[in-house]
This record gives structure tokens, sequence and C-alpha cells, in this order.
DNA sequence: GTATATGCAAAGCATTTGCATTAAA
DNA sequence: TTTAATGCAAATGCTTTGCATATAC
């Protein structure tokens, strides 16, 4: 499976418009988690016409198609990754809602029998929070302590 | 610290009205984890003319001092989980939404240092998706894939 | 040519806010 | 008595929908 979106789409039984063109080029790249707004205005800037409702449909398709993935780790509206080839997980900026990929570092945690209460586990999500370089910078600059109240420390290698 | 949330409300400097009182005694037990509208309503019951902006209002201040978790694990309005003493992570079933509290079973894997980009990481949150019994019972029998399409199976010990 | 996608504008939730009234301390 | 919480209703933000028109195949 080639880890590009539009090479994927070309080959899928999917009507190829100008629009759907448009929303699939400005989803591609590393760490690209966009909203639907922040689709809908780089989609304009290729194809000026495009509507909002049109942006909202096509992102819903490829969802449902597995060829994007919703996350909602952050405040604020759904972003979206199109990151769908290679297991990753989420770091996600308590300072200014920066997310980054990073590769599944390793076997989550196992879940004991008698805390599953008879639940079937198909798959997990790891999400890490913290602060980017630049709001860990301004955070000891002002001794200001918002997005890490509450959170414990983990150690870091 | 106790496990009771209307017993550390007491101990605090917090007015504490009719209203504030019903929502507080709402968000009791394991494993509640109820969006603001089921609160507003499990609240009414208690106290009818409670409106809803008055639970809005006290469900943002409770998050805010930290006696609140808000957990936006599933579709939908965003739920609150008055389990803030004991460190654990989120089971949610895909057929019906329903959402489990489990201990956390063994420390989350490690980012490399390259991998995080010079993030600062000061939490980790996990969340186990998969199957509540009776939604595997139905799954089995329709031989419905809903909930499952691009999800990895997990062994399970 | 026909099925399907688009754009528009309106509707639908979830949530927040402004402000006059009410109640806690 | 003073300060802060409440209720209402209106506003906001995000997302979906109905339907006539345009377009891919």
């Amino acid at each position: 499976m080639t880890s590009d979106l539009l090479t994927r789409l070309r080959t899928r039984d999917w009507r190829l418009s100008a629009q759907r063109r448009a929303v699939a080029q400005v989803l591609v790249g590393e760490h690209v988690h966009l909203t639907a707004e922040q689709v809908h205005d780089l989609a304009r800037e290729r194809l000026p016409e495009i509507s909002r409702a049109t942006v909202y449909n096509t992102l819903n398709e490829l969802v449902a198609m597995g060829e994007l993935l919703e996350v909602d780790v952050a405040d604020g509206p759904k972003r979206y990754d199109p990151n769908v080839v290679e297991r990753h997980d989420h770091l996600v900026c308590e300072g200014c809602q920066a997310i980054r990929d990073v590769p599944r570092a390793g076997p989550p945690p196992e879940i004991a029998e008698r805390a599953r209460g008879g639940f079937l586990v198909t798959g997990v999500e790891i999400t890490y929070r913290g602060l980017c370089p630049a709001c860990a910078r301004r955070h000891r600059a002002t001794g200001d302590r918002r997005g890490t109240a509450g959170d414990e420390m983990v150690t870091v290698p």
C-alpha cells in the first residue's frame, strides 16, 4: 500500500472531481492534522469555488473509506490525519494544541482479564500530552503552569 | 484524598448551592461517564428547576478545579468522569459507546528522544477500543463489521 | 445519458454568554 | 450586606442536510 493518499484514491472506484482532488492534495505530508475549516481554506487556494459542505462531505467519505483518520485529541474542532499507513500515536502540545505523530514505541499495556469485564479489545490509542519546544520555553520564562495542572511527570529517557 | 467528590467539595472554599450539590450527587459512582445533558436530566430529578446553563457552568468549574475529568473518547458530546483519584485508562465500546474505566496496566511505551522532536512529555492517555459483551454478541450474530473496520486485533491474555 | 457530486442556505446540536434576579456566606 | 451563582434566552461554533444544478463517467 502506497503512503500517498492521491495515488491510493486513483486506484479506487471513487469519482475524482476537482473538489475532491483539491481536498486530497491538501492532505499530503507528515504531521498534518488540519481542521475541516483549515482544509477548506487551503483547498480554496487551489479551487476558490469549493464549498464548505463539500469539504465536510469529502472528509467524511475519506474517513469512512479508511483513507483518513479522525483525531479528537485537542480542544476545538476535530482534526484529520492522512497518515493511515504507519501505526502511530499522538503527541499533543497543551500550550498551542500542535500535534505530532510519533511511531508506536512498543506494545501497549495489556488489560487484565478481570478488568476487561467481558469487553473484546480490538484496538488501542495512545495520546502523549506535553509542551512543544516553543511553549516549553515560554512556560519556563513566565512560570506559567497552564497546560500541566494535574498531569503526572513522566520520566523521559 | 477521599475518593468521594462531595466530601472533597465540602473541604474546599466553594459556595455549595442546591444546584451544585445536585450536580455533584449525580457524579458519584464507578464507570460514570455522563454527558452534560445526562447530568442535567439526572440533576433535575433531584432539583427540577436546575438550568442547563448552570449544569454546564458547574461542570466546567469542577474540571478547572481538578475534581472532574473531561473525556472525549466517544462520538457525540463530551463526557465527564468523576474518577480523578486512581490513574486509569478507558475502554470504549465501538458499538454502543459505553465506557469503562480500567486501571493503568503498566508503564506506557516510552517515546524515543528523536521521535519526541524536543517535546516535553508530561502525561499519557490510553484508550482501548472494542466491543462490550452485548455488542460483541450482536456482532457475532449478524456478521456485522461496524466498529471494527481498520482496527488491529490485539492479543488478549 | 445517468448516476452522483456540488453549492447554497437553512437547520441541527452542543456549548457559551450577557444580564437581571436570587441566594450563599 | 456583599459577593457570587442562577436562569433565561440569545448567540456562537461546528457540522449536517435538503434540494436544485452541474459534472464525471
